[in-house]
DNA sequence: TCAAGATGCTAATTCGAATTATTACTGGGT
DNA sequence: ACCCAGTAATAATTCGAATTAGCATCTTGA
């Protein structure tokens, strides 16, 4: 097998130095770098005729950045089960790496400890990578702490509270986007409201639940909040509008009010808050926000170049876009 | 903004010499090379506390080992239009990469001339990886045979012909699946047969096709080729049975036999081919093979660590699943 | 004719990690 | 005292390209 050719090869070939081909190569003509047009064309001629091609390894040896953006899950994110929460962020990830010149590298390598991968272990390669996008449901907080601490650069997809010092994060804006539903639904006149789903745990189902509180509270309407709730359940605590955190929930509600003979919307309003953690059927559009998820991914992208290139620790909303379903009214 | 460590830092800190760093996290233990586990237990703690991991720039610059394998695509592969057709070789990639430690490079940065990415450009990062898996529906010659020239470690996802020299690949076994389907259809009665569809072009379609030619000659029955028709045609012509490349033309054929009040398969069998260039109806089970992609996704990382370890030059099909429909009769 | 300035190129160094050759030290045996 | 063996670590070099400082050589002008 032919060995590669190097610079050196090319600067005997066409009796220079190796830092000449370096210079014509890069075609510097800057002040205090001279090459005689004879020799330069000598040089290319001989490039043209070898195909040579600067070996990129070593190119980036020299530079600081091996423009090798992370991105880190928690878990595989092909297998089809998954591949739908996934994808979306992901296609925005992708497009703006694409953007910015950068690759990808997905860390396979984690090796998983009861179905979960781990940032930190012996051999982390975490900074195989520039810097990193942490993308998942929840993150381990000690993970996070542990980035914050070793000054990793990274960017985690969702927000996320305080972990020994501010996480950097591009997240979706869940208060106002839930504020502004139950706006819409008092304007319909609706008075009672109930907020099914966590609430608690992850910070996304927290600024869910906080915006039902702020508008609830605002309007001075009645709202209530169950982790887990029946029909029957809601409907004799006198509720008309439901928020489900889990787009799922939401779809079972209307499921079973159907079913009973109700009318949704007309007995019952039910609104999702856009969290898909279990698939949902696609038959009943439910009226709630849409996550801007590819958007999402490609702000993170953004704010890990700003990070890696200010050192700064980008925190940023991105609105939900209300989604008109038929289940307000 | 803080720097990247390197193992210079690492020596410093604690106290020995860069050399010393490097053969303590090699673990090295040849004769010759001998460090007091107290001073080894020294460097060990200074690395993990700080996390360091080896520039893989630089390391792959010294020897030929990242742990990363990459994955290069001529186009995205997370948005949703295409994604159907990656994710299940992705999943399979991802599986196996997992299995062996590496971390999974996405050539991103390939920057697209008119939509394609090149593999080879000015400034290709292609070897910033071990090894490559391409993977599309077709590949451009010219890359395969600089691949092939280069000696870049690489296993191609569907089989391809030589460009230069034998290219390594995992396919699937078109020619006798398609054998097969004929087999069956011939046993159940069947004369006269049609294959719709390119049957030319990519090395997938030659394959098909050439497996129908054979099955048919076999058997000396009636077989034409088309790259599309339509019904009228088809049925004018005596066909009782037809193979489609493409499953989306499969579909479209049943569905436009139904609509004019004939019978699948009483009056005509559709068979699939399972290429899925378009998105086909999910309500049509056509019968047909599988074509085992995530388990090509997986025997393509094994082949390329046998390309890495011993230099091979793997050729494998592996065999399409029989999928049950209700178009064959 | 010789200092000043321009011109054309190269030697040497750098990047980060791996490897080989070499040095420094200790203790035991004679 | 001296040699040898064993141990522990380091200095120096390598990979391929980029970059900077600097060395020749050649013009000019006074």
């Amino acid at each position: 097998m032919a060995k590669r050719l190097t610079q050196q090869d090319i600067a005997r070939m066409a009796g220079v130095s190796q830092a000449t081909v370096s210079l014509v190569l890069n075609n510097r003509t800057d002040s205090g770098v001279r090459i005689a047009d004879e020799t330069r064309a000598r040089v290319l001629e001989v490039i043209r005729r070898t195909g040579y091609v600067a070996n990129p390894i070593a190119r980036r040896l020299h530079d600081q950045r091996n423009r090798i953006l992370g991105v880190f899950t928690y878990e595989a994110v092909f297998p089809s089960t998954r591949a739908d929460f996934y994808q979306p962020f992901l296609e925005g990830i992708e497009e703006q790496a694409e953007e910015v010149g950068c690759d990808l590298l997905l860390f396979t390598s984690a090796k998983a400890t009861e179905g979960k991968r781990r940032i930190f272990s012996d051999d982390s390669r975490i900074r195989l990578a520039d810097g990193c996008v942490l993308l998942g449901r929840s993150i381990d907080r000690d993970d996070l702490a542990q980035l914050v601490a070793e000054a990793i650069p990274f960017v985690s997809i969702g927000r996320r509270d305080d972990a020994g010092g501010p996480v950097p994060h591009v997240g979706a804006d869940y208060v106002s986007a839930v504020r502004n539903l139950v706006d819409r639904a008092v304007a319909l006149g609706h008075r009672e409201f109930a907020y099914v789903g966590a609430g608690t745990g992850a910070e996304s189902s927290a600024d869910r639940l906080r915006g039902f509180k702020q508008a609830v509270a605002a309007h001075g309407v009645q709202g209530t909040h169950v982790s887990f709730a029946g029909l029957d359940q809601l409907l004799g605590a006198g509720v008309t509008c439901v928020l489900a955190e889990e787009v799922s929930d939401g779809a079972a509600l209307v499921l079973a009010a159907r079913e009973r003979g109700l009318s949704v919307p007309g007995d019952l309003s039910v609104l999702s808050l856009g969290a898909a953690t279990r698939p949902a059927p696609d038959d009943v559009v439910l009226t709630g926000f849409r996550i801007p998820r590819r958007e999402m991914g490609r702000r993170a992208v953004q704010a890990l170049t700003e990070v890696l290139e200010h050192g700064t620790t980008p925190r940023e909303l991105l609105a939900c876009e209300f989604v008109e379903g038929t289940t307000l009214g």
